[in-house]
DNA sequence: ACCTGAACACCGTTCAAGT
DNA sequence: ACCTGAACACCGTTCAAGT
């Protein structure tokens, strides 16, 4: 699935050299590292429209041109920063757990929050290659999933499904977030005669956000392992 | 929940007027339903990204200026696309079901086919504002629900963890599919030692997308209303 | 090995004007 | 009521060149 980008080695040479000097004064030499965290900065402040490569040179005091030595183009940036965002440290304990339900659910909540930490993050991991720490996240998802009793032929299934599950509700808390006024506004037209149902229920006005995720993933859950 | 934009009215007047004598060789004249078609057709075949507005007057016949008479701006374009591709004509015999399960079914499925007959169209929805036609679905899908004994305490949760599971699927197919080379790809980069049960499921190898969404939601329904 | 400015081919939208 | 071209303030990236 996914993977945009090819394996070709970039133009920047592999090995590492000797430091030039460095003038303490002024900014640190371009990296791609620095290039990288400044790109999630401004894509937390800005969003992904927000992140241009002028702006980003800007913030880096360099010229925009010389970006393109330590990065393909804009896409690339786009890459590295969403792998950037996306490292796993793991459950506390994870190798003597018993608990494999809490396991998962702990890995997902955090795979969601470390998303909408960078609210621009969760609508771009579909669109990107798959990086080596969301793969990673699936890795350790499929094998906790495999000890909780799922079976072989059905792993395959209910890793998509949680997949989809998180993104879709990740996608969507980040980007209704932007304004709590318009739903409240979008509430307000459900008034009248089409919309009964979903009006006596304050579908749009239902913010709790953390709790629905827990609760529908617990459904999920129960459908796809029976305590 | 969303809703960017605001219930004001455009500058174009509601009232219809008598018709100009059309030029019966020429286009016909500009309107919202021929800019709103045209950006579809272009949408479907460039891609979101693809959408420009001189692009879209180009294709029209017409200045680019004039598309702004009829519309406010390119995320009104994008509103008004979306929530044409999202109608639903509802279940054949709706009225007089009384298989819930299967009427749900029949829904979600539907929302997701009209998806992704427009690939652009499900990463889309998340970031805009809730058109009639998406909303026209979520009030029968709370219906239903209803009917097939969801309690109105677990309405709103049930609501969101299906919308969460059909956007996340949904996008992330119309995202993915867009290479199966760079998925067999990227299956291969998982040869080695880190991701050794996600290489041994070929997980992203496993490309029955249908099957996968159909067993996923039934898993889902399971916990969500148990039969 | 690393950085740069000029130039190219684009964007969406404002404005003042035409019919 | 409807349409228009010129102009503005942007984009990402190629290229040929500098150190």
């Amino acid at each position: 699935m996914a993977a945009k980008r090819s394996g070709a080695p970039s133009k920047r040479s592999l090995r590492t050299r000797p430091q030039p000097v460095l003038e303490p004064t002024g900014e640190p030499p371009l990296s791609r590292e620095r290039i990288v965290a400044t790109a999630v900065e401004l894509l937390d402040a800005q969003g992904l429209d927000g992140l241009t490569m002028r702006g980003l040179a800007e913030r880096l005091g360099s010229g925009v041109m010389s970006l393109y030595w330590h990065v393909d183009n804009k896409e690339d940036v786009f890459d590295l920063a969403l792998d950037s965002v996306l490292e796993y440290r793991g459950p506390p304990q994870m190798a003597e757990s018993q608990d494999w339900r809490a396991d998962i659910v702990h890995m997902l909540e955090d795979w969601r929050a470390s998303m909408l930490r960078h609210s621009w993050s969760a609508s771009l991991l579909p669109r990107r290659a798959l990086g080596s720490n969301i793969l990673s996240r699936l890795e350790l998802l499929s094998k906790t999933l495999s000890k909780a009793g799922v079976a072989d032929t059905d792993l395959n299934v209910a890793i998509w499904s949680l997949w989809n599950y998180v993104m879709g509700a990740t996608i969507t808390r980040a980007s209704f977030d932007l304004s709590d006024d318009d739903m409240a506004a979008a509430q307000q037209r459900l008034t009248g005669e089409r919309y009964t149902t979903i009006e006596r229920s304050r579908l749009l006005l239902d913010n709790d956000w953390d709790g629905a995720f827990r609760k529908g993933l617990d459904f999920l859950l129960d459908g796809l392992a029976p305590r």
